[in-house]
DNA sequence: ACGTGGCTTTGATGTGAATCAAAGCGTGTG
DNA sequence: CACACGCTTTGATTCACATCAAAGCCACGT
């Protein structure tokens, strides 16, 4: 699982997440109404339409490089992207998978704290920080909606420390799938597009912990899988109560 | 360590922080610069120091409690407060330990999903979450002020999630040491006001666990306690190294 | 069809931290 | 001064998860 390490400025030159979107602009934009858009009128929305990049990045580059100096802010379009941080002996935590709507980058800091890398492939809208900051100047709603958005990280970063300081493995596993999005229609289906060792360093655990205890949970009937990248609840009562640290 | 768990309801009623602050207001605060507040000038100041009520609580009272209604936001501004999670049998963790000028209570939702306790004797300020909105419409500064703390915040719960998922307990240990704030002239003298229990709880251990990682930095002449509360750094390089994942 | 490489699963063994248990230590109190 | 109570330290044992190792599975390209 190792990331190249040195080169880290080639992703921010135009190789990395080269092809440049065609023109489709925020009208269309599947996040339009859940993500910080939503806090501009239709008109409104043209400055941020006009100050944003469209880029796409294909499964396992780079988006954005801990310790690159942190320029842009990105909000992810489409796909899936992982954020990590390593420890010097390669040790990584990856502390949130993103998903359509999901802001990235926000901090005042000069160098990002932390890496971002395409899960599947991914489209963003990319940001310069400083004509962001122009922006919501001028639209103190745009910086509201990011408080808002902001606290509710916070929240669920709280969560994710109680799940990775106090709940065991099962209680983890369960925790996680359920906090994964699922479609209304098939709302019992969970996606898993990421692979078990990137579920393993979410969770503070090892990859063969999660797959035996992915496979514990279909020998109990409480899911099964449909393919290793679906799985399939069939005891939502019980997967419930592991999350909340109930059952055991 | 059991919290009153039924009666979340009695410390937004008068009678805990109960001691309403005479009247020294902003000007003389030792937040002032730090927290905040430092958003504001001096004369604008005035509409927050109009809506502040200044409470104090002793150790170990309830400052604000996971489940009841998100009514009011604090800032912290004397003391060193814990905010802490728990799950239903009483597994808890700490999400935070609070000093001097750190803002408490941020979140859109109903409630909160938190408790936080004083550590020593704590002041706050406390504020009607919907005036501080009304004064944010007001203040643009200020909302970006709160924007930049909470994006700060951010960068920290990640830092812990790496901590809790990822660090030894040495490693942990050695990074809690580092992270409390020191005075300047005494910067080798580290002050842990909380019990070990608590800081087991922080770092996702027990508090054997934590005791006796300390006893090894002290064999190994890392630190040396001058009482169990006061810990005094003797080799910083291999603390610091502990910390950052290195030595280990 | 036949490798090949990446991911996942399963098994055997090891270990860091938890748990269980019992002393120390210090401070406040009658 | 003695006693009690809460916190901390230390020791012995256990256990959940990590580590080490080897198959299994499947999609891909030739």
């Amino acid at each position: 699982m190792k990331t190249q390490l040195g080169s880290s400025n080639i992703h921010t030159l135009p190789e990395a997440g080269r092809k440049e979107r065609d023109g489709s602009g925020c009208e269309a934009c599947p996040v339009r109404e859940s993500s910080m858009c939503a806090a501009l009128s239709d008109t409104r929305l043209e400055v941020l339409d006009a100050a944003a990049s469209r880029l796409s990045f294909d499964p396992d580059e780079t988006i954005l490089f801990e310790s690159d100096p942190a320029d842009f802010a990105f909000n992810l379009t489409e796909g899936v992207a992982r954020v990590s941080k390593m420890l010097p002996d390669g040790r990584r935590q990856i502390t949130g998978f993103l998903h359509p709507g999901d802001f990235l980058g926000l901090s005042y800091q000069d160098c990002y704290a932390y890496s971002a890398e395409a899960v599947t492939p991914v489209k963003v809208c990319r940001f310069r920080k400083a004509e962001l900051n122009r922006i919501m100047r001028d639209h103190p709603d745009l910086e509201h909606r990011l408080l808002s958005m902001a606290s509710n990280e916070l929240a669920l970063a709280h969560d994710r420390m109680l799940l990775l300081g106090r709940k065991s493995a099962a209680e983890k596993v369960a925790s996680f799938l359920l906090s994964l999005p699922r479609k209304e229609e098939r709302i019992d289906e969970i996606d898993l597009p990421m692979t078990r060792g990137d579920i393993a360093d979410y969770l503070g655990l090892t990859l063969e912990t999660v797959s035996r205890t992915l496979s514990g949970f279909v020998r109990q009937q409480i899911v099964r899988n449909a393919t290793p990248r679906i799985i399939v609840v069939l005891d939502m009562a019980r997967l419930s109560a592991l999350a909340a640290g109930e059952g055991r």
